[in-house]
DNA sequence: CGAGGCTTTGAAACAGTTCAAAACTCGTGG
DNA sequence: CCACGAGTTTTGAACTGTTTCAAAGCCTCG
């Protein structure tokens, strides 16, 4: 039981595929999308090892995506909020190498790799976005590169929070005052660090009344001060 | 001046792009790379905002892909030996956001992008080849990812070691002897740590007798000794 | 052969971890 | 509707791996 939206209602789709294609196209990228039932939190999207059939972009709430070591201790690679494109890693190897978990209740649109890279041959914007699409994520995996070989871990945090503060004014939302999705050791995995620093820092900074912090929920409050101490660019 | 030399004759041809490619359209891919004079140690490929044209196949030597931040430290992103792919992260941005620079005297071959992408949408296995060299690329930093976040600084060294290793076994040269093309101080940016550190760990592991260095001659004595080090799947 | 860059080594300092324990949330079932 | 309990978050104190500072030795290439 698919659900019945089409990309032409979604207010996702400036920001989501539809914006590398041609109204009179859409319906072709529209017809081959499946959406399913929506994921509870807790629930896999697709597992490690899974055969790679298609991205997902997500419609509503949040996912995380992890690896496990051989020991066994989970990675968390990365977090994906609506409008987002989740699961390209597994691309070259036929099969997923990571895990997308939901974070909480959430709703994605399943896009079948295969019929994706036909209609791309077919459209040459949507190749282009879609080389787009990957090329930035390696981008923002060279910038965390960098956040974890040489900043602090107050530094990590505070550019966590803008991260998702950008992510949130993209889909026209305050990128001041937002509920962050994941949990504090999320948080701590995600940045390499231990929770209990991870929730110092939220109150240290709420002390220098950078932010204000209500448990997940998060306000902005000196947003030079915050981008300062993460030295990041301070777009939004 | 192009120097003339063909895909055909290439020795890397089994693990850069020909392999993607049909012999009888090798030509078309073969006519639109330009392969320029050799680029002596410190001389750039491209520099951070230069316009992104096209992407690079290593032919001989090395490179590193370093980005600056704000408050002007390097990080380095990335090493590339011959047959790897560089200059990818440029695609989503249309200029580059990295630089590239050669650690030795190197040769590359020029891809211009947009041919590629126009060649791409004729040879199906040539659009998917590229996907995957983006999407394994992802996967990398991925691991790179978990090194940094979870990883002692010896595990850190050891998986690099093995990694340069495995990719001189690639090109069918010894994965247990090599040198090393890029110094201390890379290794250490590369890697989130201090040069001593670095210099200490290079020192400790020849006391453990894993390996055997001299400055960055490099011979891997005890691979499960290495690989137990850093619990990195010991693949070769 | 000299100079600047690399590499190594030692000792002191520190950021972040680990261990331990208490306090809070929130969904669930009685 | 309230109490229970598992999971999450916070806080404190001791510990440790890595960095920083300092200095000497070593290549290597002009």
């Amino acid at each position: 039981m698919t659900v019945r939206v089409s990309c032409n209602d979604c207010s996702l789709s400036q920001i989501c595929l539809p914006l590398a294609v041609e109204p009179e196209q859409l319906d072709e990228l529209d017809r081959m999308i499946r959406r399913g039932r929506p994921l509870k939190r807790g629930e896999h999207l697709y597992r490690a090892a899974d055969s790679f059939e298609a991205v997902y972009a997500v419609r509503s709430g949040a996912l995380k995506t992890y690896s496990m070591s051989e020991e066994g201790d989970e990675q968390v690679t990365g977090f994906y909020l609506p409008g987002e494109i989740v699961g390209m890693d597994g691309i070259g190897t036929a099969h997923h190498v990571s895990s997308a978990k939901a974070l909480e209740t959430s709703t994605v649109c399943e896009i079948p790799f295969t019929q994706l890279e036909a209609l791309s041959t077919k459209i040459p914007t949507l190749q282009r976005h879609f080389f787009s699409l990957m090329s930035r994520e390696i981008q923002e995996d060279r910038m965390l590169h960098m956040l974890l070989s040489k900043k602090s871990a107050d530094d990590r945090v505070a550019s966590l929070i803008l991260s998702i503060g950008a992510r949130h004014q993209r889909r026209g939302l305050s990128n001041t005052q937002f509920r962050l999705p994941m949990s504090r050791y999320d948080i701590a995995n995600y940045l390499g660090l231990a929770v209990e620093t991870v929730s110092r820092i939220f109150t240290r900074l709420q002390q220098q009344e950078l932010i204000s912090v209500d448990g997940r929920e998060i306000q902005i409050l000196d947003r030079p001060g915050l981008c300062g101490d993460s030295r990041k660019t301070c777009t939004s």
